[in-house]
DNA sequence: GCGACGGTTCGGGCGCGGCCGAAGCGTCGT
DNA sequence: ACGACGCTTCGGCCGCGCCCGAACCGTCGC
């Protein structure tokens, strides 16, 4: 059956160590360079370009070339949703048996992080639970839908909602693997990440995933969302 | 860091082809012996052993001992799910550089077929469709609701609402690889599996994930749900 | 032009892991 | 009790593919 064959194939791309540290850096839909790629996996440039047009050739990365630089991103959000999913069942293993010591880099990314282009965590799901409650937004599986009151609301917090409406899908939700509750994904998502970023609500962590509240944001969420936490 | 080794590790276990054929076989939520799996794969049961231990010491694989038999099937429904996010990025994959012929056994694979242990394909799409049109059913990304209207609906089809609730998650979507639209799974959805098989609507092809909807079957699709339609 | 730098290609070493034959263990039938 | 059967363990073979050193191509800066 070519469709085992298939399976097999991509499952093997991203099985490797090396690979899935890269898979990984890309998680939140920058684009890197092969140099500092080949840095977050622990390998040389050379081993690192022959993953890459693995990666490539499989449809799993999408290049774009820039000068000398060649930045290479997530071809495509169901890649990413599919890393998620396998974390997800990463997450229940090691859940199970022993609860080891989940260091204070979990503890944040479970937090707060970016996924692909939007935000995820703890936060995210706050957020999207306050909308839904509040009748701003209106979570179903194939898509969500941003009410007016919503529409309304996010304006007033200076989310800009008026790019590329159309292209990619408006509003979805995504499975949130630390929380297994549903956050906002899509162009919504993405505009509220960067909403939060330019407002300097969020931060990026270092050169992680995880994704710190400042104070002043603490306060923004608490007041805007009514999510009251600790990091 | 140990999450990407813990990643790489999962991936890496469906990444090779005996193994993903063991799993694929094991996606309609059976519970299969050594030998079927062995078959399944193409490979001698002492290897079919191998891959087999592999599977249940990382988790995705539960056993079950009867007799001199061992009953293997997949550990979780989170292991289902991450399988249908691979195959969802292997269709995208296939689908874009060149449409080669999807041959009948593909068109039966995405008009029905078992997920686990509910009803998946274009069929499933369907059956939830009609069933939030017509306000019997609320799907939310976190968990469904059947309604009043819902229950008595379903019990007037003779489905048995009564088992195992509580246990599971009663009604979850499950995002179809092959209609990108969500399905019905959780306790639901494996009630309206059973129900459909029983009343002899859908009859399992050969020996693999294809239901085929049988005459009287798509006689009552069309009454029940409003699904007119060919195989 | 030249060197510096990012990236890829080539070649060869090497280890991991899948595969099978043969033997061992436990369970069931008679 | 015996053999048949399902499954696992052991041992050894073999090949894939990961890895790096070295050399090669293209772009940028001076």
């Amino acid at each position: 059956m070519t469709t085992t064959a298939a399976f097999a194939e991509i499952a093997a791309l991203m099985g490797d160590p090396a690979r899935a540290g890269m898979l990984e850096a890309l998680l939140d839909g920058r684009a890197l360079t092969a140099a500092e790629l080949a840095r977050a996996a622990g390998v040389t440039p050379q081993t690192a370009s022959s993953h890459l047009a693995k990666l490539s050739g499989a449809g799993l990365l999408a290049v774009e070339r820039q000068g000398r630089h060649r930045y290479h991103r997530l071809a495509a959000p169901s890649v990413a949703r599919m890393m998620e999913s396998v974390m997800a069942v990463a997450a229940d293993r090691r859940d199970g048996p022993r609860r080891l010591a989940t260091g204070p880099r979990d503890r944040r990314l479970r937090h707060a992080r970016t996924c692909y282009d939007h935000l995820a965590g703890h936060v995210a799901v706050a957020v999207a639970d306050a909308m839904v409650a509040r009748g701003q937004l209106d979570l179903a599986p194939d898509g969500g839908v941003l009410t007016p009151a919503g529409t309304e609301f996010l304006r007033g917090l200076g989310i800009d909602l008026d790019r590329a409406r159309g292209r990619r899908v408006f509003c979805r939700p995504c499975l949130d693997w630390s929380e297994r509750r549903p956050h906002i994904a899509g162009v919504l998502g993405a505009a509220l990440l960067d909403g939060f970023m330019a407002r300097d609500w969020l931060r990026r962590l270092d050169g992680t995933r995880a994704v710190e509240v400042t104070p002043p944001g603490r306060a923004a969420f608490a007041r805007a969302f009514g999510i009251r936490g600790e990091p």
